[in-house]
DNA sequence: AGAAGTAATGTAATATTATTACATATCATT
DNA sequence: AATGATATGTAATAATATTACATTACTTCT
C-alpha cells in the first residue's frame, strides 16, 4: 500500500481526510445505496465522494485531483474520472454541464433516518434539475420539482422519444445574491 | 485583405461556401434579426452560422475551425469562439452543453414569411430545450414546449431565484432509433 | 477626405477538461 | 493458492477553451 500519510491511522473506515461525522454518515449511506445496486464503494471512491460532499460549490475534476494528492496517493486524471463515473452511474453525484463540475446528489445531503433508497434510485439516476448562481457559485438541486420531469416525459411520449437521462440547468442569481447590491461575491452559498 | 481564394468572386453576399438558397435565406433572416438587436453580422459570423446551419448534427468549435480553413482564412480558436459567442448572444445558435457543440436556433430553420422576430428574441435568448439522440446524434429543439419554461419560472419565483438563462437537455433515443433494432447508426437524423 | 474612436479579427501561447492504451494490483471465489 | 473479474496506476495525448496583445476594418465626426 502507500498509507504513510500524515493523517493518523484511524479505526474508523478510511477516514483519510478527517471528514466530519455528518459527512461520514452520508458516505456510509452512500455505501449502502451503491451496495444495493451491486456496486463496490472502494476507499478511493469514498474519498472522492467525501471531497464532493465537503465542498460548498461544484468541484471540478482537477480540483479533486489536487485535493487527492494531499493524501498518500498520487492520482492521475483517469483515477478521478473513473471514480466520478462510478459515482455518477450510481446516482451519488451529478455533473453540472454548464460548469464541467460535480455536486453531490441532494438525497445524500438530507437525513437518512429511513430507507429512501428506492426514491433515490428512481428519481436521481441520471436526471436532475439545478439552480446555478452566477454570483456566489452556489448550486441548488430542485428535487422537489417532479413536475419538470413529468412535463418532459410527456413531451417525449408524444414524440416517441425514449428518455434515458435529462438535465435541467437554470442560471441566474440566488435569493441572497439578487438582493445584495454589492456586485461582489457577497456571501457563502448555503452549504449542502 | 486575404481574399485570393479558389472560390470565385460572387455578386451574392459573401457566399464563400456555396450555401444553398435555403440557408442563404436563413442567413439573411438572421442578419435582420441581429440588426434589430444592434448587432453586426460580419462575413465571418455569417460563414460560421452558415456552417452550423448546414450541419445535420451539432457541430463542435474545432470542426467549424477546420471547415473555415478550407476558405481563404486561417482562423485560430479565438476566431471561432468569438463568432460563436456573438451568435449565442443574439440567440441565433444554441450550445448543447452535453456535447460541447452547437446547433442553430430552431426559429431560424422554419419559414420566415412573417416577422417573428419578437417571438424569437423572447423565446430563444438564452433558453432552450433539446432532445438528443445517442444513436444517430440528431438533436431536436422543442420550442413548442413553453410549459417547461413556465414550470421553471414558477419554481424560480417561489425560491426568489432570478433566472437569466436555462437549458434542458434530454438524452435518449429518437423515434427512428428506438424502433431500429440494428444498434447501428442506422439513419440520417431528420435534417434541420 | 482625414482623424479618431470603437468594434472586429489575427496570432501565439497556454489553460482546462477529458480520454486512450496498456501495465499492475486487488478482490471474491473456488 | 489459482483463477477471473474488477479496480487502480501510469504515460501520453486529445479535445475544448481562454488570455493577452497586435493589427485591421468599420463608423462617425469634422
Amino acid at each position: 500500500m502507500n498509507m504513510q500519510t500524515r493523517t493518523p491511522p484511524s479505526s474508523l473506515p478510511d477516514n483519510s481526510y478527517g471528514f466530519s461525522d455528518r459527512i461520514q454518515q452520508q458516505l456510509d449511506h452512500a455505501g449502502r445505496l451503491c451496495a444495493l445496486q451491486g456496486g463496490r464503494m472502494t476507499a478511493q471512491r469514498r474519498d472522492v465522494l467525501g471531497l464532493v460532499l465537503s465542498a460548498t460549490t461544484p468541484v471540478g475534476a482537477y480540483d479533486l485531483l489536487e485535493q487527492l494528492k494531499t493524501s498518500g496517493r498520487k492520482p492521475a486524471p483517469p483515477t478521478i474520472y473513473r471514480a466520478l463515473d462510478f459515482l455518477l452511474e450510481h446516482g451519488l453525484i451529478h455533473r453540472i454541464e454548464r460548469l464541467s463540475a460535480f455536486v453531490p446528489c441532494t438525497h445524500l445531503l438530507h437525513d437518512h433516518a429511513h430507507d429512501h433508497s428506492h426514491d433515490h434510485t428512481d428519481a436521481c439516476l441520471h436526471s436532475a434539475q439545478f439552480l446555478i448562481c452566477r454570483n456566489c457559485g452556489g448550486v441548488t438541486e430542485i428535487a422537489d420539482a417532479p413536475r419538470v420531469l413529468d412535463v418532459l416525459k410527456n413531451i417525449c411520449g408524444k414524440k416517441n422519444f425514449t428518455m434515458q437521462s435529462a438535465s435541467v440547468e437554470v442560471e441566474g442569481l440566488c435569493e441572497d445574491c439578487t438582493h445584495s447590491t454589492t456586485g461582489q461575491k457577497g456571501h457563502t452559498p448555503t452549504p449542502n
